[in-house]
DNA sequence: ATAATAGTTGACAAATTTACTAGGGTATAT
DNA sequence: ATATACCCTAGTAAATTTGTCAACTATTAT
């Protein structure tokens, strides 16, 4: 019942594009070495949600990646689903496969989990990420020196 | 993000005992013919059941098995968990291996995620999917010839 | 113009997980 | 005794995950 790495990179590299929002673009390179990630992996991450319209590139020199929306515009279901597929705990739920629809007591649990999991990354915006973030380093750094 | 037939099967086939509660053991034979299960699959899926003392089994002619609580007694989560280890959606939740606890952005997303599917599962008992199951059952049967 | 930087694409492969299968062993009702 | 049913371990084929690699295309500072 894990997210894949898909779902967790895509979701590390899309918040720092949403922290550096305003900034400029921020180049692949940075953020596989930020976040310890292979960069020709991530490229096919950030590649998806490109298409998806979330993020846009800028090529050449001083390029890199931005995002394509404002970061209260987007959100971490936005992000999720575009790389791993629905966010769902069965096929049965997408399916024509449950032939029991009406009668399956397991499918009604299900979908009570889908929805719940739906409700919490449908409300989670990257803007929400940040502030909580920011509001984590601040306390972090009363009296202490951290290098991020 | 989708479970495993681990967790599908386990759920089903913990499902079929609850609503059979009270008449005697089942066997696996019935149990995986009726879902369309690997028999020896399913058998490694209900000896884990077996061993966190969730049922009980009756060995010999006649034999099979049984719950070994109250359908009031045990929750959804407790069948998944045994079949799917932790319901997290991110490793850096459980071990050690994040670094950033305090800091780390996607840690608190991960953390509601995990949360809200903890409370469904957490709070649904075997004899509320069995009751459900009754009541669907009521309604489906009004005029209608069904055979279970 | 061109070197440097950056993104794009598609093939490929190691590692892991999933979903079984096979087969011998043990208990029990008849 | 024996048919029935659970118990246990090992193996395994297919699928999925998690990348890697290489060649290619595009942009821009100089």
């Amino acid at each position: 019942m894990l997210l894949s790495t898909k779902g967790r990179y895509g979701l590390k590299a899309t918040f720092e594009l949403a922290l550096n929002y305003g900034n400029g673009p921020l180049s692949l390179k940075i953020i596989s070495r930020k976040y310890n990630i292979s960069e020709n992996y991530l490229e096919q991450l950030l590649s998806k949600l490109r298409k998806k319209g979330y993020i846009k590139t800028v090529r050449g020199v001083n390029g890199g990646y931005l995002l394509a929306l404002e970061p209260s515009e987007i959100t971490v279901g936005m992000i999720l689903r575009a790389l791993e597929g629905e966010m769902s705990p069965s096929d049965c739920l997408s399916s024509e496969l449950c032939s029991r629809e009406s009668v399956c007591a397991t499918r009604v649990v299900f979908e009570k989990i889908e929805k719940s999991i739906n409700d919490v990354i449908d409300s989670t915006y990257m803007i929400d990420m940040v502030n909580q973030h920011r509001e984590v380093m601040k306390e972090h750094t009363k009296g202490i020196q951290e290098v991020e």
